[in-house]
This record gives structure tokens, C-alpha cells and sequence, in this order.
RNA sequence: GGCGGCGUACCCAAGUGGCUAAGGGAGAGGUCUGCAAAACCUCGAUGCAGCGGUUCGAAUCCGCUCGCCGCCUCCA
């Protein structure tokens, strides 16, 4: 049994390999507590859970280490739209968080750090970057010079001068390159314009500066800011316009950051944040900048270097990336072993986001289906691949979670007590121990879950299980390797994260939740059978399935059974 | 523009060189049942976006075309 796991910087799979034999660290990318969450943000708490599972299955000891990011600039403008303290808008969110992450039945991680409390690291990791000459400090801010890390871009397989050019640039229609930007443009009716000897037109929006600030402070003149966002492409824009127009130096220095492609290490304070959140530091008042907050949690827990590190695809570049730069930029050794990225969910073919809108939250989902079906969208596909939120797919995979609860509660129906109730977390049993009958089940599962843990092909390994099952129950026969059987499919299931309680539960409370739903009544449903068995008794079948239609017409199915009629709610 | 990925039946989704292309949902026929429901059995892609190529052999490798998505800006 090997397991293998896709590295997103190797680009392979490889095989997993434990820096102390036996154990892992892994260190998740966590969210940034400012909103609810949703059901993107299941999706990596439903891989992340099932990875770990997986893992101790295969008898690994987890050290499992989700942060939290609870300062940022996103909580620091929500709270200030609140007027209230950031500490009291991300203490909310790590309510509901916390909320989420128990309804979807996902483990708690072993540490689960804030990056509040662990500022000291953080400039401790920020100083050893400085000592090495790969920070600098420029106007109280901290800035992690890219040009000085040896293969930048390696994780996301970017380039340096494919970043400086790369921006997202559109090429328009009289544009020769893809890169080329307007002096000026040319009016179009209805709009403002002046003369010039190209045609009527306006100014391009770099140019003004360039204008400007040689108007009034000459050419070079010393310090030219603006906000980060400003970089690329208005300022890189005035320099090619003026120092291309002049041939001579634009400004002498560009806003605090010696190259574009530095990021933030720390933030200088500013005058409009509040004061908790400032902390004090080398370099004056100030925050962390985002990256350098994983760096040090990951490092100060789990060691210098760490098994797995992982997030969503979209934290690649620059998140990950610039770890990478910080760790190993400050300790001058590998900072990961294995880089797990899953893909996202989609709404019509589109990514979910926050910055999109088009998003549903856990609880709303989760209003909607028990948590087990929401997980069991989840892994039935791959999760390096997109996994698509409709409707249908939640009611597919509704059915499906009914068809996994029905086999196991005919078991628990027919052997009751003699089964033993395996706990959540089990390991792998010894192979040779299982019941000829179960053991291929359970290998083509273990084979599916180390290929990359391939849980939709797992899942399709619980499947085939589930028809067996239901083949020896109809047969009426081999009564051990029924209960075995029993216990197979919980331990596997309780990795896909279905399957972890009595399955007679779990359809009650389907049965009551939908009932609910439905405004029913189940006094009168039990009436309704009430009668119908008096009629059947006395041979009445016609009066018998007509009770039988209507309560169908009211979305209540019955089944007959040598010990009575039971009853269950149709799919919505 | 750079980089990465996807396109498999009515829907969802495995499969990345070689037995009859998993599994779930929906559908059709059958067994069981007074009739149903559930379960079980059988049937559904001679074909894997299209076109070429490599190979004894390709959904799987290579090239081109079409369609779609992600990252490059905060994001799981």
C-alpha cells in the first residue's frame, strides 16, 4: 500500500513520503474570517477532512494545522462598515466558521492557529529575511525583494519577465501588440474631445501624469508614489511614455517598493486603521502582510520543513508562491514536501466567489440536505477537478446518499445488536483478518484512495459493495459475512464522510426534516395506514390502494412488509 | 498576451496505451409482490468534441481545429 499524491510543484504524482517515518504535518491554508462561508469553502474542509481521514487510516499519526487569518484588509473594511473593532467582526466569523465546519461533520484540525497570535514569529521570520539582504524596510513598510529568491515562480510556473509583462492586458482592435497602451485616443461621437494632430481625441490615462508631473517637478524628479494597484500598468506605463519621449530617468524611486514584484512583508500603520490592529514592531507600528502569516505558523509548528502543505488552486499564485519565497528565503531549506491543490466549485460553469456573488453559503445548503449528501457531491468527483453546483446534482446524490442508508439499515434491521459499531477514524484492519467476502471491496478501495485519493472511484468501489450487500441480504444467507460487511462499508464510508452513524438514524431524520418541509402530518398518515390495513385485511384492495394513491399524490410512499407498512417521504 | 486545465451515454462522473469504457441519478424490460415500494437481474456510449498522425493496438501519446474554464488582482 502506497499512497501517491499529485505535487503541484513537481507537477507529478509522487509518492508520499514522511520526513519522520510514520508521522505527517499538515499545514491547510484556512479562510479569512470577514464573511460566512460557502460551499466553495466546504469543498477544501470536505477534501482536507477525507485526506486526513485517509491518512490515519493508512496509519499515519496527523499533525493536521489549519490557520485561521483573522487580519486582513478585507476584516479591517468590514468592521470599519460595521463600526465595530476587527477582533469582534472576525471573532463573529470564526463562530460561524466553527459552526460550519461541525454541521459538515469535518474533524477538527489538531492546531488551529490565528494570526494574531503569532505576530513575534512573523517578524522573527521578516528579520531573518532582512539579515539575509532579501527584505528591506522602505517608509515602515517591509518588502520581500523577488529579485533576490532564487527560483521564483517555480510552485504557479511563472516567469519573472512573464509577470512583469504579463498583467491581464486585452489586445484591442488597433493595437499592434498585446502590450501596447493609448496616448491617446481617438473620440467617439458624443464624447468630450480636443484637437490634436492625430484627430480629435483624448488623452490615455498614463499620460496625463507624465504630463503633469514633469510640468511641475521636472524630469527626473524624486519620489513618485500611489497605491500598489498602480504599479502595473499606470506607472510602469509613465515610464516607458516619458523616459521613451525624454530618454532621460523618469522619477528616481517608485513608490516604496524597489520592484514591482516585491510583495509586502509588513505594512506600515496607517493613520485611518485602528489601533488593534497595530502592532508594535523593528520597523515601527504596522501589520503582517498576508503571505507572511503561513510562513511562520507552518514553520514554528510544524518544522522548517513540512509534509503537506495545501489550499485551494487559486491560493498557487501568489499566496503559496510566496511562502515559499519567505520559508525558504529565511531558513535556506525546502519549506514542502507535497503541495495539494484542489480545484473549485462552479455555478454554471463559473467559478463560485465571494467577489462574484454567485455563491451559497454552507448553512443554506445545508438547510436543504444533510450534511452527508453535501459531502457526497463533493467526492464523487476527483478533487482536482472542477465540481459543477446544480440542483439536480444535489438531488442526484441525494437518492444516492438514501440508496448507501437503505443497505446498512437493512443489515442493522436484521442483525441489530450482534454488530459491532466501529469508531470514526479506525484504521485499515489487518487485510488478511476481513471476511474473503469483503476483502476485495475493501483493496480496490485502498487502491482508489491511494491513486491520488481518487475518492470517486472509491465511491464506486462502495457501490458495488452496496449491491452485494443487498444480493446476500435477498439470499437470506451467510449472516457473518453480512455483519462484516457491515462494518466494511461504515469504515470506508466514515473516510468519504458518510456513513458515521446508525443509518436507521439518518433516514428518520430524513423522514422528519422532509416531513416538515411538506406541512404533513403524521398522525393522519399513521390513521391513513391504519385504515388501509383494515381494508386489505378485509380484501378491500381497491379501497386499500386508493389510500395508498393519494397519500403518494402527497408525496408519501408506502412499503408493505411481513411486519407492517412503513412509510417514507418521496424526493423533493 | 503568459501559464495551467477541461470536453466520456439523457444528467453527474471514473478510466491516461491492450480484457466486455467503473459507479450514481433518470429511463426501458423482467423477478418478487393481491397491486405497489425497496431490492435483485437484464438492456442502454461499436464509441470517448472534431480532424489528422504515432503504434500490432489510443478515450488514453503527438499535432491542428472548435467549444469551455481557471490563475496572472482579494479569493477555498
Amino acid at each position: 500500500m502506497a499512497l501517491v499524491l499529485h505535487d503541484t510543484l513537481s507537477g507529478r504524482r509522487q509518492p508520499l513520503a514522511s520526513i519522520v517515518p510514520g508521522k505527517l504535518g499538515l499545514y491547510v491554508c484556512g479562510v479569512t474570517v470577514y464573511d460566512r462561508c460557502h460551499i466553495g469553502h466546504a469543498r477544501s474542509l470536505v477534501f482536507f477532512d477525507m485526506l486526513v481521514r485517509y491518512l490515519r487510516f493508512a496509519g499515519y499519526e496527523v499533525t493536521f494545522v489549519r490557520n485561521i487569518t483573522d487580519i486582513d484588509d478585507k476584516i479591517i473594511k468590514r468592521a470599519a462598515e460595521e463600526t465595530i473593532p476587527s477582533a469582534e467582526l472576525a471573532s463573529r466569523y470564526i463562530g460561524t466558521f466553527r459552526a460550519d465546519v461541525a454541521a459538515l461533520g469535518c474533524l477538527q484540525p489538531d492546531v488551529e492557529p490565528r494570526a494574531t497570535d503569532h505576530i513575534p514569529e512573523m517578524l522573527d521570520l521578516i528579520a531573518r529575511l532582512e539579515k539575509r539582504g532579501i527584505a528591506y524596510a522602505s517608509g515602515g513598510d517591509v518588502y520581500c525583494s523577488v529579485a533576490r529568491i532564487k527560483d521564483y515562480g517555480k510552485l504557479s510556473k511563472r516567469k519573472l519577465e512573464d509577470l512583469i509583462a504579463g498583467a491581464r492586458v486585452e489586445v484591442g482592435e488597433r493595437k499592434r501588440e498585446g502590450l501596447d497602451f493609448a496616448l491617446w485616443k481617438a473620440a467617439k461621437p458624443g464624447e468630450p474631445f480636443w484637437e490634436s494632430p492625430w484627430g480629435p481625441g483624448r488623452p490615455g490615462w498614463h499620460l496625463e501624469c507624465s504630463a503633469m508631473s514633469t510640468r511641475y517637478l521636472g524630469q527626473p524628479f524624486d519620489l513618485h508614489g500611489g497605491g500598489e494597484d498602480l504599479i502595473f500598468p499606470h506607472h510602469e506605463n509613465e515610464i516607458a511614455q516619458s523616459e521613451g519621449a525624454t530618454g532621460r530617468a523618469f522619477a528616481r524611486r517608485l513608490t516604496a517598493k524597489h520592484d514591482p514584484l516585491d510583495f509586502v512583508l509588513w505594512k506600515a500603520a496607517r493613520a485611518d486603521e485602528p489601533d488593534e490592529a497595530k502592532w508594535e514592531s523593528p520597523y515601527g507600528l504596522g501589520r503582517p502582510g498576508w503571505h507572511i502569516e503561513c510562513s511562520a505558523m507552518a514553520t514554528s509548528l510544524l518544522g522548517e520543513t513540512i509534509d503537506i502543505h495545501g489550499g485551494g488552486d487559486d491560493l498557487i499564485f501568489p499566496h503559496h508562491e510566496n511562502e515559499i519565497a519567505q520559508s525558504e528565503g529565511a531558513t535556506g531549506t525546502p519549506f514542502v514536501n507535497h503541495w495539494v491543490h484542489h480545484a473549485f466549485v462552479r455555478i454554471n460553469e463559473e467559478k463560485m466567489s465571494k467577489s462574484l456573488g454567485n455563491f451559497l453559503t454552507i448553512e443554506e445548503v445545508l438547510k436543504r440536505v444533510p450534511a452527508e449528501v453535501l459531502r457526497l457531491f463533493l467526492v464523487a468527483t476527483h478533487y482536482r477537478s472542477p465540481v459543477d453546483f446544480s440542483d439536480q446534482s444535489l438531488i442526484d446524490a441525494q437518492r444516492a446518499c438514501a440508496r448507501l442508508h437503505e443497505a446498512l439499515a437493512r443489515i442493522e434491521e436484521k442483525l441489530g445488536a450482534q454488530l459491532d459499531v466501529p469508531r470514526s477514524g479506525a484504521r485499515s484492519p489487518d487485510v488478511g483478518a476481513l471476511a474473503t467476502s469483503v476483502r476485495p471491496f475493501h483493496e480496490q478501495f485502498v487502491a482508489a484512495m491511494d491513486d491520488d485519493l481518487n475518492s470517486a472511484r472509491a465511491l464506486g468501489v462502495v457501490f458495488d459493495e452496496v449491491r452485494e450487500i443487498n444480493r446476500l441480504l435477498d439470499a437470506g444467507v451467510d449472516l457473518q459475512a453480512i455483519a462484516e460487511h457491515h462494518g466494511n462499508l461504515s469504515r470506508l464510508g466514515a473516510i468519504l464522510g458518510v456513513l458515521r452513524h446508525p443509518a436507521a438514524g439518518y433516514l428518520e431524520a430524513e423522514k422528519g426534516r422532509r416531513l416538515a418541509g411538506a406541512g404533513l402530518d403524521p398522525a393522519e398518515i399513521e390513521r391513513l395506514i391504519a385504515d388501509r390495513a383494515a381494508a386489505r385485511r378485509a380484501k378491500d384492495f381497491k379501497r386499500g390502494d386508493a389510500i395508498r394513491d393519494e397519500l403518494l399524490a402527497r408525496g408519501i410512499v408506502l412499503k408493505d412488509s411481513a411486519s407492517g407498512t412503513t412509510w417514507s417521504v418521496v424526493d423533493s
